[in-house]
DNA sequence: CTTATTCATCAAGATTAATTGATATGTCAG
DNA sequence: CTGACATATCAATTAATCTTGATGAATAAG
């Protein structure tokens, strides 16, 4: 319905959007992600890959959750955590957001 | 050349990646973004716009031009800033890259 | 030359985020 | 029930980031 006002702003929702690049500005992050490109891990299987202690795993995987990017499941003592692409969805719309940008200046501009 | 192998992961340049995102992660600096979007400004504007004091706005206009995603203009005693679009497309690819997640588990994952 | 304007930079303090080690919770095996 | 294992949570520390107010540099106007 709004689609198209929708996309001329991300700011509709800012905290959303913040939310969502806070969780991918920062590299440990970036690393659990990119891991679980390749399907679903358990926290001891991405504490092998990343060389990352428990705690501080335990740490960036709560907050990439929090942010809605990944999900996770239980299966027996293990955690699966999985990329939620849903989420990714989300962020390439805020990302496209940004692409329609005017070349030079116009109107008088106050806001 | 590389280009389907380095869709498989963001992480080539993690650095990069994160200081992409570092760069949106911070309410003041989307809204800048999201003005400039209506084309280039000089600070002054966007003082009244966004209501943010002189050297915060100069604060975050640095972060957001030290990873490129803006790009400034001197004209006389103003300075005219300006979204860099090139560098959002770089951010597009960098999250395109996320896209491609495998459903479920696969082979053993030792990484 | 002097002053006003626009903006950048710097230093100090406040806030927020990340790391580490310790402890707690839940599940399974025996 | 007990012990081992996987993970979460907590508290303390350190580090990074943001905000504010003050000062400095460049430009333009008088």
């Amino acid at each position: 319905m709004y689609s198209t006002a929708m996309k001329d702003s991300m700011l509709m929702n800012p905290a959303r959007a913040v939310e969502l690049f806070h969780a991918l500005a920062d590299h440990t992050r970036l690393q659990i992600l990119d891991e679980l490109k390749g399907g679903e891990r358990c926290v001891c299987e991405l504490m092998d890959c990343l060389e990352a202690g428990q705690s501080r795993l335990s740490f960036h995987l709560k907050v990439l959750k929090a942010a809605g990017m990944i999900v996770d499941r239980r299966e027996g003592r293990w955690m699966y955590y999985a990329v939620n692409t849903e989420t990714f969805a989300e962020l390439d719309e805020v990302v496209d957001s940004f692409k329609h940008t005017k070349r030079a200046r116009r109107v008088p501009a106050r806001c």
